[in-house]
DNA sequence: CACTCCCGCCAATTA
DNA sequence: TAATTGGCGGGAGTG
């Protein structure tokens, strides 16, 4: 804006000119509107700021008249673009009193040029994405303010999410400074691993019903543990909820901006509907569900939802569901974060020296007057440091506790470990449970980011990268095993090389060790009907709407729970991979079968020790965990079928574990842990996502065996692999799903075993000697629960026992155990229902599923393209990949 | 009419 | 006490 009127009003008005440059070149905006390209201006470095100071003066000397005036012109004409302003701009203003109101009108400020989007593009391209870590901007909120020509409470609005994932904190009074992307991966990173305990079950089913389990959860969250519950987030927003009695800051718009984005994070769509959003958000009403609450809550979220929009992180899309179509967003973000190192390569974009380092993080705590302390921590590096100044309060704040030491010269790295250690001291100290999930969640977040088909981190666009390989990087861990996004998994499951090719390229040491694939449960689902995305869209963000529904999210859920509880690891992999995923794939899968979500489990008593260990730690941590990897495998048996298992008990188990221990058994399913992935393996299984074309069918075979059946035989590795496979038929109906458990046996090295046709699941096997027994069995079988851990050896795990959370979705229910022993072994019981022949309800499978099935003839395919597949696995492992890239490409 | 969400009152916090 | 922040919800613009 300013930029045209620079051109035209210059003469008049000097002050606009300023402004901002007109570079306008930012990668970031993709998206937005073409309306106004002019906005779209980026800044590649900050401006100076005097010239502002300037402004600011005349602006304010300015008559109020005036600066309307300006301001609406301003607003007006990058939209009208125009040019026709052309006009006498100078006359204009004095004009536009009277008659010109006409004119304005005409060029009608319409609401939408005034929109917080508009608005916060508008801000945003004022400062660089990545600014040079020397370099510090501040932002003056009068400055802003009057240079956008909008009201100081707007910028709030901006400020104040931007704030939320540490785009700019707020250094003093009227003064934050500008921190860019650089740290915005973490922040994510941060935010998913505190949603995923928080809301990961949630994500996956989003019912109605669960929502208010879920506050009630939240409750008993709350009220228990509250304290211990916040070490766990880094953000201490998250707490906030239990913490503080709520003050203002409580329901901040920064509280709710990185919930919200939490909820897209761990959403395995990707897609959260803003009425669920709200309703997740309303915590404290639980119970009491205003609706003018809600309406209020809803009005926020558009707030946030404009300001995530301009950032691109978001986008708005509509989710069909039965009821009708209801608004959403869809997360275009980044859905994994690379560590430390990634996030460097991540950001390259911007030559991000790492000087950061030491300067380093800032920590930045924020109270809430209230007490509770919300403290974030960044790690910013470098474009961080300004931060440390001074925050609003943070000194100030009597409360927090933790406000611990910031470290300003840790790197990246440091300042992960920190965070580990910060949770788990007060995990420790809380909970161990909590610690562990924490851990683990970390942990997994690191591993997950490999998944392929995410975007890649750390830019500013968001392009999904289909390629996995590159994706992998997170293979870097030693480990042996991993969890191979979907893509990735596809290929390195195969026992056949191709797949393993593409590990290797990746990371060599996995692929011959890996002993499967993790795949994101999500994808399981996908095996079935290949809807395009834009039905996707429609099926899942429902979330839980239905019985149906309900029993996919169930389904969807586990995984998530898994997560949560176990380690998060899975949780990345998965989410990849929905995004594009079609959630009516899904859902049929679901149905039918649960998903094959392979998740990490965490381990519940390494974890922490993992963590104890300092800054290092953190990354030992990681190594551990890439070495446990888990993969848990849902079992999933058709149970999806099964309404009749009851997601509540899913929901329950989760809740519980997250509450407090994720250790604790789950009585469910959940968790299964596993074991570590030291040993190699060979991938089992080829999964096969659907062509484009056919989006319907994704198969996922073991390489050993023929599919034929329902249930496979995964081959057994001494990790666990997962065999799923998912024919979606009609005639499969019945039983959509398959799955084979793999089972690994304990560890054997000799791998490849049997595999077990069960159907069931499959687990992974602890890597150690297997000395952990699996159970399975049809009906639920829960044990005891060992200890989380206590003690435990830190550094090394030897035995990492992993704990396979297999996602179960309600149908199977499968038990932990953990040997007591420690990491030692865990046992797994899994509880598998059998496969009901029963049919799916018929509720369950839509029409719209087979219609998607039926629409593509190729998947149609799917009994022949399994066998194809099988005798390709190889090719088809690459294709699936390639499909996978376009599919992910494609939706956007 | 439903969806968005601008606008700005006014209370909570800060300075 | 004044200024800064920011919750909140009325109600208007849009489709």
């Amino acid at each position: 804006e300013n930029i045209f009127e620079q051109s035209r009003m210059a003469p008049k008005t000097p002050i606009k000119n300023e402004p901002i440059d007109l570079s306008k070149q930012k990668g970031c905006t993709p998206e937005r509107n073409p309306i106004t390209p002019v906005k779209i201006i980026d800044r590649p470095q900050p401006d100076p700021w005097t010239p502002t100071a300037n402004l600011k003066i005349l602006v304010s000397a300015a008559s109020p008249d005036m600066r309307d005036r300006e301001k609406k012109k301003e607003l007006f004409r990058p939209i009208e673009n125009s040019e026709q302003s052309d006009t006498p701009d100078s006359l204009q203003y004095d004009i536009v009193d009277d008659s010109t109101v006409d004119e304005f009108e005409k060029q009608r400020p319409s609401r939408k040029q005034k929109s917080l989007g508009l608005l916060c593009q508008k801000f945003l391209a004022r400062y660089p994405n990545y600014p040079l870590s020397t370099e510090k901007t501040t932002i003056s909120l009068d400055e802003v303010a009057s240079i956008l020509g909008v009201e100081r409470r707007r910028i709030y609005d901006i400020v104040n999410v931007l704030e939320s994932l540490h785009l700019v904190s707020r250094v003093a009074k009227n003064q934050y400074c500008w921190h860019g992307r650089h740290n915005l991966s973490q922040t994510l990173k941060m935010l998913q691993e505190a949603g995923e305990l928080q809301y990961g079950e949630l994500m996956t089913s989003q019912h109605k019903e669960q929502d208010l389990e879920y506050k009630f959860e939240k409750r008993k969250k709350e009220a228990i543990p509250d304290s211990q519950d916040r070490p766990l987030l880094d953000f201490s927003e998250l707490d906030c909820s239990s913490a503080s009695a709520n003050s203002r800051k409580d329901k901040s718009l920064r509280i709710m901006s990185q919930k919200f984005v939490m909820l897209f994070l761990v959403s395995k769509t990707k897609i959260v509907t803003l009425d669920i959003a709200a309703k997740i958000l309303i915590e404290e009403t639980q119970d009491t569900v205003d609706h003018s609450k809600f309406k209020t809550k809803v009005r926020r979220l558009y707030d946030i939802a404009n300001v995530l929009t301009s950032l691109g992180l978001i986008k708005k899309v509509h989710v069909t569901e039965e009821r009708g179509r209801k608004p959403a967003f869809k997360w275009i973000g980044p859905v994994e974060f690379p560590e430390k190192t990634d996030e460097l390569r991540g950001h390259s974009p911007t030559p991000d020296p790492l000087p950061g380092t030491q300067r380093g993080a800032c920590v930045q705590y924020e109270t809430s007057a209230t007490g509770k302390q919300r403290f974030t921590r960044h790690a910013s590096f470098n474009s961080a440091q300004p931060c440390e100044a001074t925050r609003r309060k943070v000194s100030s704040e009597p409360n927090s506790p933790h406000q611990e030491k910031q470290d300003e010269n840790c790197s990246k790295m440091i300042n992960l470990a920190a965070v580990c250690r910060q949770k788990i001291e007060e995990d420790t100290g809380n909970k161990a449970g909590d610690t562990e999930m924490i851990l683990n969640s970390t942990k997994s977040s690191n591993i997950t980011l490999p998944l392929s088909l995410l975007p890649v981190p750390g830019d500013s666009d968001f392009c999904v990268n289909p390629l996995p390989q590159e994706v992998f990087p997170m293979a870097q861990t030693d480990v042996p095993s991993f969890s191979l996004p979907v893509g990735i998994s596809s290929q390195a499951s195969h026992p056949s090389t191709p797949a393993a090719s593409k590990t290797e390229n990746g990371k060599p040491t996995l692929v011959p060790n890996q002993p499967f694939l993790c795949f994101p449960s999500s994808s399981l689902f996908m095996l079935c009907g290949g809807l395009q995305e834009n039905n996707l869209s429609e099926l899942l963000p429902t979330a839980g709407d239905l019985g149906n529904r309900s029993a996919e999210a169930q389904a969807a859920v586990p995984p998530t729970a898994c997560q949560k509880r176990s380690s998060h690891k899975c949780s990345s992999p998965s989410a990849p991979v929905d995004d594009e995923e079609p959630a009516a794939k899904r859902q049929t899968l679901e149905h039918s079968f649960l998903p094959l979500s392979l998740v990490v489990p965490k381990q519940p008593s390494e974890s922490p020790k993992e963590e104890s260990s300092p800054g290092s730690g953190c990354s030992a941590a990681v190594h551990l965990e890439m070495n446990r990897f888990d993969l848990a495998s849902p079992a999933a048996p058709e149970a999806a079928n099964k309404e009749s298992v009851k997601p509540l008990d899913c929901q329950e188990q989760e809740k519980q574990s997250q509450n407090k221990d994720p250790d604790e058994p789950p009585p469910g399913n959940e968790h299964i842990s596993k074991e570590n992935a030291n040993q190699p393996f060979q991938p089992q299984y080829l999964y096969v996502q659907p062509t484009a074309g056919l989006s319907s069918f994704n198969l996922l075979f073991s390489a050993n065996q023929a599919p034929g059946a329902i249930s496979l035989a995964a081959n057994q590795m001494p990790s666990l692999s997962v065999p799923c496979v998912m024919v979606p038929s009609a005639a499969l109906a019945s039983f959509p799903l398959i799955c084979s458990p793999s089972f690994t046996s304990p560890l054997a090295p000799a791998p490849d075993g049997s595999f077990s046709a069960a159907a069931l699941t499959n687990f992974s096997v602890s890597s150690l000697a297997s000395t952990t027994p699996v159970f399975i069995s049809t009906t639920a079988v829960v044990t005891p629960k060992v200890s989380p851990a206590p003690s435990v050896e830190p550094q090394q795990p030897p035995h990492p026992a992993l704990h396979l959370s297999p996602v179960l979705t309600r149908s199977c229910s499968a038990v932990k155990l953990d040997s007591p022993v420690c990491m030692g072994h865990p046992v797994t019981l899994l509880k598998l229902q059998q496969p009901s022949s029963a049919p799916l309800t018929p509720k369950s499978i839509r029409p719209a599923h087979h219609e998607a099935f039926f629409k593509t003839p190729g998947s149609l395919e799917d009994p022949v393209a399994w066998k194809k597949h099988e005798g390709n696995q190889t090719r088809n492992g690459s294709s699936v990949q390639r499909r996978l890239e376009i599919s992910s490409t494609s939706p956007d």
